[in-house]
DNA sequence: CTGTTAGCGCGTTCAC
DNA sequence: GTGAACGCGCTAACAG
């Protein structure tokens, strides 16, 4: 009586969702062997995972993947933490992170920090409490609260975009100071002397900066002048790259090349041009970065350092899935690299 | 002895983590105490709430959220289903979407069908099992089992991008046939009499085949030959475009005007005619949909048909986050609709 | 191969 | 304003 009397004062918190128990019950065998059915149906015997399964499909069962995560300390959920959802760059690598993950069964949790590290630190803490299988995160600075409650957390962690020294676990990038060499030296031995670094959203996008750096130290060290440089506080934009090329067509002396921090400023850059009949490179040279394929299609075609960005959250993404398989995935530190793809607009 | 024989063969399963027991205990209070201090701060004295931030940050405790959402019968994610990351324009509506989500501290868990509504059934399945707040779904069009499961959820359900009657819940999109029927109808006003549709992708994303359908009808209620379509099985790139361009000078008779499905295609092919010399819109007019930041930096500006794809994303979030609040939103299905931008394209 | 038992970490319920 | 007990739905551990 006791027992039944307590047991009747029914708690309404569950949703009325089919459960776990609901199946068991159905296909009259415990809980657990429905679990098992479900998870590693190798282990049961095939008269009893048929009748799981009908009782499945009859009761329209869906697992609970809370519960089950928070039993089995673990969700099938990778968060992936970008600066920005309205770069294309962003989108592609998390759009090959994405398909990698989701073929392996995975769930891709993304958030962007909007550029700004203490934003990012809490997103960190946030996703952590999803007890994520692992966590992809965008650069190698990060606020210290984060490195070290990644380092202690005995989870894969992959840092993209930017290639370093100083991981956290493993990562996939490309050296900025690299990216900013190779054009400014491409520009240099095509014969430009006065050549500009335009960039956009450079206090936030460290990036951004690096490739900046980059740049200034190879005209630096060839005795050019480097100081040479447009800075726009916005985010790129085919907007910017057009007004850049405005603002240098009304200088004087005038640069005779300009090297873009990214395809976006220079495919802005260059349509402007075509429509100013500003010719290029004859007047001005115009140089990108990361390979859009925007820049095959311009006229003149786009010079570009093209940034294998697909490869590179594919990459990211085996990284972690080895790890999660238990293995120890070789070169846990990858550079990525980038090629120099020469157009007609230098 | 018995007891504590039993009780130290200790369980391994946590991870280590510091959990709201060791707060309490650091604090010297019940863990309900912390429960209550962290989640409603007014209902707990200063002293108590002081006690148990101190320990918070003392200890670095994060709160458990799968533990959480397991109690609560409920997780502070919003799943995001759409058919492709490789779409600017579902990335736009995204970015939005993750905008105004993340500012009310909801999570976005992103997921691809890659254009196939049986893999949309299954990932709603997924998604579903983490007990989310509410879902995000892409058009109208589902398998059965989505609909059903849907309806009976519970919980706020919002479509996007297409707009029309039969909804699951909520809806905020754009209604394809009068996107159609627009472009088209402004061909015709402009004295276009060979008018060809570009489209790809089409057997896959019904809702491009819409527009096609609208273009269609309006040619045949205008008494024009609808029948100039230009097929490509590929998804919308450039290079689609460029190659439409191509095929167009080729055929003869020659259509006078390409209404391009979406605005990557008719700049494809506007970049393609630049670079052949083919006068637009003299020898042929191009016509695009989206409104793209592109389209106004191409010489000539490209007309288009601009949707408002971040609204039509914070719109649909605000839906969501007010049922959430408890409310019932006024106009729980929206047309956002749609502007002709009109460039010199066509 | 299957079942029993005991939590995972937290929030709800009801008592004080 | 604070606490004790209980259970959310599932799975790890251990037995049989």
């Amino acid at each position: 009586m006791d027992k039944t009397d307590s047991r009747s004062r029914k708690r309404h918190r569950g949703q009325g969702r089919v459960t776990l128990a609901d199946v068991a019950k159905a296909a009259g065998v415990a809980p657990i062997t429905v679990s098992r059915a479900l998870n590693s149906p190798d282990r049961v015997s095939p008269k009893v995972r048929a009748r799981v399964e009908e009782a499945v499909e009859a009761l329209g069962y869906v697992p609970n993947l809370i519960a089950g995560g928070l039993a089995a300390a673990g969700t099938k959920v990778i968060p992936v933490i970008v600066p920005s959802l309205s770069i294309l760059t962003f989108i592609e690598v998390i759009h090959a992170i994405g398909q990698r993950l989701e073929s392996a069964g995975y769930q891709m949790l993304l958030a962007s920090t909007d550029w700004d590290l203490d934003r990012e630190a809490d997103l960190v803490d946030t996703v952590l409490g999803y007890s994520p299988s692992g966590v992809i995160l965008t650069g190698l600075r990060h606020r210290p609260r984060v490195v070290s409650r990644l380092k202690g957390w005995g989870r894969p962690v992959v840092e993209i975009m930017e290639y370093g020294e100083s991981v956290i676990d493993m990562n996939v990038g490309v050296d900025g100071d690299s990216l900013g060499r190779a054009m400014a030296t491409h520009l240099m031995a095509r014969g430009y002397r006065r050549i500009a670094f335009v960039g956009s959203n450079l206090d936030r996008d460290y990036r951004g900066r690096q490739r900046m750096q980059g740049h200034q130290s190879a005209l630096e060290q060839a005795g050019f002048d480097a100081s040479w440089v447009l800075e726009y506080a916005e985010p790129a934009s085919y907007a910017v790259g057009a007004q850049a090329l405005k603002e240098v067509m009304a200088m004087s002396p005038r640069p005779d090349a300009l090297h873009c921090s990214n395809d976006i400023l220079a495919a802005g850059a260059l349509l402007e041009a075509n429509r100013q009949g500003v010719a290029v490179p004859g007047e001005v040279a115009i140089g990108g970065y990361l390979g859009l394929s925007i820049a095959e299609h311009l006229t003149p075609r786009l010079t570009t350092l093209a940034v294998p960005r697909a490869e590179m959250g594919t990459q990211a993404a085996e990284l972690l899935l080895a790890r999660l398989a238990g293995g120890d995935p070789e070169r846990p530190r990858r550079d990525i690299g980038f090629t120099l793809v020469e157009g007609d607009s230098t």
